[in-house]
DNA sequence: TTTCTGTCTTTTATCTACAATAGACAGATT
DNA sequence: AATCTGTCTATTGTAGATAAAAGACAGAAA
């Protein structure tokens, strides 16, 4: 294969729910619009509907003729694009998998492994440097320098500087900034989870890379926000694999966040960098007690 | 060709220069060790020495036979790697030629215009993106955000942040640290090309980078040490390209380096932030002068 | 015993090829 | 006049191939 087509599968996945809340599809344009693709994979996706027996086609014309079915849709593993798939298979591996500190990672063998070719797992490993874990010996192979103690404190203290600079600059904005309505939303959402903790605790993780994220984007610094990157995968995968308390620990994170979301809102630079300090330091503390 | 040969080429002209200076060479380990290269490298230069009649090679016998000549010389535009002279021809487009903010970057037009493959093109964009400087469109170009002023602002933004801390630890590293050994041998330099300011005022960029980085270095911090490499590039190719008043400018960055120098001595803290502060300043005023 | 060389295998860096996807343009439709 | 579709071209993402370089191992030399 020359390049998977991954981006036509979800897209189409995508579309055929679109098509069961109408009778007729709207404009090629408008649906390349709709789904963040091109018209050349819009009329693939047609194409295939009219294949299917989904929707009678004929120019302008796009009527649907039948509801989706659940076999009509691709299965979800061929939807994923290689990166992610080669990201989660190295992740597994480094986090799982004895990830002794000096190892050598090997292109070729982790291709044949994840069973792809060597110029992806390659570029992968090129955009992944950039996180600090793994160092390439030019002309030979690539060391894992592991989640170890030392990476997470040197995550940890950058991570600190950044945030505690971007929630200044986020009291300092000014009332009709979009960033406070975002604020209003995410504030509800750690209400709603909190209400019934017991059942919804695990939706912590997507809900703590939102909150955070929206503080460093106040910083209008591209490479504070940037950096942002390394902190969500680190917690990402951190939160996938320890679980010891996840409950209490989520609790009192969602508890933390309030306390800062209130503080961001009184407009007062020292309270906010109060609350943020508080919440940074048992953020670390908990990311420290998953190192052996 | 699959792979340019230019870890030969490199390793050949600086054992060339190694045999100028002795009747014999050492083993092949031993010269592997000094070139820093493979076993398989060090033969290869060892069979085209003897094709060349420059030595006489039976086993551990390496005599040499003859001086070398200057064409025996591999010439220095082919042992530069296909990375580097990627990364030149691209800064040359993006800063000299005119280089919109918002602009699209092809990557197979790069590579014609390079002559090299798509590939070498891609890491490289890859790699150079983490610069914050172009973005990736998935499935799409690149778009060039330009050397702008909210960039430099940015990058300045940061780089105070951490060179500040830096300097914090610095001073409070212990008398036996190396650092101070190597401070020592950079603030002669920086006297010896004062006092021959007119002559080799164009030596500043390279002590400039040098002792930045010792001092990122003592953050003991890979994410602030990894960041100095986005300054180093950017103010390496802006020496490059604005020279006006160079000698003016480099003459004071090197007495603000000498107070700087002097406080880091002191193992004052507050010396050492005021004497930072008011280089970075300084650093930051000419980097925005620069930019139209 | 230790270090070196000869030989062989494995891996990386790079090119080329090709399907998937994006994107451009003219003529058709509203 | 504005938007849409049909058609065509160009670029990206990925696999596969290959020379260069690294590296492993056994036997030779010191």
């Amino acid at each position: 294969m020359a390049k998977q087509n991954t981006v036509f599968k979800d897209a189409y996945n995508r579309c055929l729910k679109l098509l069961a809340d109408t009778s007729s599809l709207p404009s090629e344009p408008e649906l390349g619009q709709v789904l963040g693709v091109s018209r050349t994979t819009v009329r693939a996706i047609l194409s295939r509907f009219e294949e299917l027996q989904l929707i009678a086609w004929d120019k302008r014309k796009k009527n649907v003729l039948r509801q989706p079915r659940p076999d009509d849709y691709f299965p979800t593993e061929e939807t994923d694009s290689l990166a992610e798939i080669i990201e989660r298979s190295f992740m597994r591996r480094i986090l799982a998998g004895g990830a002794e500190p000096g190892m050598q990672i090997n292109e070729l063998e982790l291709a044949r492994e994840i069973g792809t070719g060597t110029t992806s797992v390659r570029e992968f490993l090129i955009r992944f440097s950039r996180f600090g874990l793994i160092e390439k010996r030019p002309n030979s192979h690539w060391i894992l320098k592991g989640f170890t103690r030392e990476f997470a404190l040197e995550l940890t203290e950058v991570r600190e500087m950044f945030e505690l600079r971007s929630a200044a600059r986020f009291v300092a904005l000014p009332d009709d900034h979009p960033a406070w309505a975002e604020l209003t939303q995410i504030e509800a959402l750690h209400r709603g989870i909190l209400a019934d903790i017991d059942n919804r605790y695990r939706e912590f993780s997507e809900l703590d890379e939102k909150f955070h994220l929206l503080v460093h984007k106040a910083s209008s610094n591209r490479f504070i926000v940037d950096f942002y990157d390394v902190i969500a995968i680190v917690f990402h995968y951190h939160y996938q694999w320890n679980k010891t308390n996840a409950r209490e620990r989520n609790a009192r994170a969602l508890e933390e966040h309030l306390a800062y979301i209130e503080a961001l809102r009184s407009h007062d630079p020292a309270r906010a960098e109060q609350a943020c300090r508080r919440h940074l330091q048992s953020a670390r503390e908990t990311l420290l007690q998953s190192i052996p």
